[in-house]
DNA sequence: CACTAGTGCAA
DNA sequence: TATTGCACTAGTG
């Protein structure tokens, strides 16, 4: 691709000279300051330019959707989220001691004093010492990842606490200690940085912190949640897309049953465990349902029984015939996969609603791989990109309703399908009444869009 | 100090 | 041998 600018060149130059990350730079004055922190966060989330329109092809999108919803991040970002730094610090104490005990069971089981965070030592441990046999190998060595643990945990009782020590190590080191860290004294928040350059399908990306992969699976994760909390007099509102990417899959495929599972506003996993299972809707087991919810995601990303079996703990035939009865049911997402993929290598790139453009040069590999990693791109993109796309766009919009009916709401944080809103007590009601329309209403398809919401004085609470 | 590998968190 | 990210620790040079 020929350059169009020379580097470091750029289309839109600083409307401000000043330092590199708003919040570092010190300003004697406060309006200066402030200036010139929001003009930095323009700048770097609008200096896109030539790599990002010759790669889109797409100058209609820039204009109307990133450059516009660079401002809406710039504001994001500066209101930032409150954090109560007691919370993380009594978690991380709590957790370290916890981590010391089972530390200790983990050297009485091992008969020896190791770095339980080295895998490589871990596996020595395993492998040699006590002589597990290997699951999976990695490029250096024997893998001791989730996966593994959980099945050697059958044969010994080593993998289990390793497992446990693990899930104490990450939340501690990376949500507990970490977010204490990035807190801005000044503001009592954490400031995360938004990206509209860095993913390849047009989702925004967040850093230091990343606040797009905060837990929420296990008791340990919604503790963690507890802790982000709102400011005096405001509670935490949350406004989730509901099962975004399978109604745009439903849309841009036209597929019957699951347009009509969405237009009935039915439970679309349950509707899907029926199909594979051949049961009716209401005899599906909760075992049932969560495989289906598999199968649904697997789609979406391009299935393969080996994948599907890996993800659910199921056999390699039984996943083949779970994803071949879906297929059987939903001839419309099988021709639209195939459709798309062939399209994508007469042109050469696949589009998603906003016509944002993604090039997929695997598909002319030579390696079958590759070439297979390229088709799971071109049929995934669309679907991921076009989510992306809808809610960047009820951002923009939901915004300008914010500023326009004078509003004191702020909206603080995207996580792809979630937007998550500050939201002074009195203006509750309205605010989420404007932002449930804005997303339901974003763009028309042919199938509803549904926004589900959560209030709370925590992000746990709310979400 | 810069980099890679393995691992694991989210949608 | 399922899509997109960010970031931790260990280990290497």
């Amino acid at each position: 691709m020929p350059s169009l600018l020379a580097t470091g060149e750029t289309i839109f130059p600083p409307l401000v000279k000043g330092g590199e990350g708003g919040f570092e730079t010190g300003f004697c004055d406060e309006m200066t300051r402030y200036i010139c922190q929001r003009a930095d966060i323009i700048f770097r989330l609008t200096g896109i330019l030539e790599k990002k329109l010759v790669e889109t092809g797409v100058l209609d999108l820039f204009r109307n959707v990133e450059i516009p919803l660079a401002e809406v991040l710039a504001d994001m970002e500066m209101a930032g989220i409150r954090v109560n730094p007691h919370i993380l610090m009594s978690l991380s104490k709590e957790m370290e001691r916890d981590m010391n005990i089972i530390c200790r069971r983990i050297y009485t089981i091992a008969g020896e004093e190791f770095n339980i965070n080295s895998p490589k030592q871990l596996s020595n441990i395993l492998f040699n010492k006590i002589g597990l046999k290997p699951i999976r190998k990695t490029r250096t060595g024997y893998s001791t990842d989730e996966g593994v643990l959980t099945e050697l945990a059958l044969q010994h009782e080593l993998p289990a606490e390793i497992l446990s020590y693990r899930q104490l190590a990450k939340i501690k080191s990376t949500y507990a200690d970490a977010l204490l860290s990035l807190i801005n004294p000044e503001t009592g928040c954490v400031h995360t940085s938004f990206s509209q350059t860095v993913t390849t399908t047009g989702r925004l990306s967040s850093s230091k912190p990343n606040l797009q992969n905060i837990p929420i699976r296990t008791e340990m994760g919604q503790r963690i949640r507890e802790a982000f909390i709102s400011k005096d007099g405001c509670v935490l509102l949350s406004a989730d897309y509901s099962q975004i990417e399978l109604r745009i899959l439903a849309h841009m495929s036209g597929d019957e049953l699951l347009t009509e599972a969405f237009r009935q506003n039915e439970d679309v996993h349950t509707r899907t465990a029926s199909e594979i299972f051949g049961l009716r809707p209401s005899d599906v087991t909760p075992e049932m349902r969560r495989r289906a919810k598999a199968v649904n995601f697997g789609i979406v990303y391009g299935i393969s029984p080996y994948g599907l079996a890996l993800d659910i703990g199921i056999s390699q035939q039984e996943a083949k015939e779970y994803i071949d009865n879906y297929f059987l049911r939903h001839r419309g997402v099988k021709s639209f996969i195939e459709d798309t993929i062939v399209k994508a290598k007469e042109v050469g790139y696949v589009t998603t609603l906003l016509n944002r453009r993604r090039y997929v040069p695997e598909l002319a590999s030579e390696d079958n791989s590759v070439r297979q990693f390229g088709e799971r791109i071109a049929v995934n993109t669309p679907v991921q990109g076009s989510a992306a796309d809808m809610i960047k766009l009820a951002m923009i919009n939901i915004q300008r309703r914010l500023v326009r009916e004078g509003l004191k709401a702020k909206m603080i944080l995207q996580v792809h399908d979630e937007l998550l809103f500050e939201v002074p007590e009195e203006e509750l009601a309205v605010t989420k009444n404007i932002v449930v329309e804005e997303m339901e209403g974003v763009i028309l398809l042919t199938v509803p869009l549904k926004a589900d919401s959560g209030v709370g004085k925590n992000w746990r609470e709310a979400g």
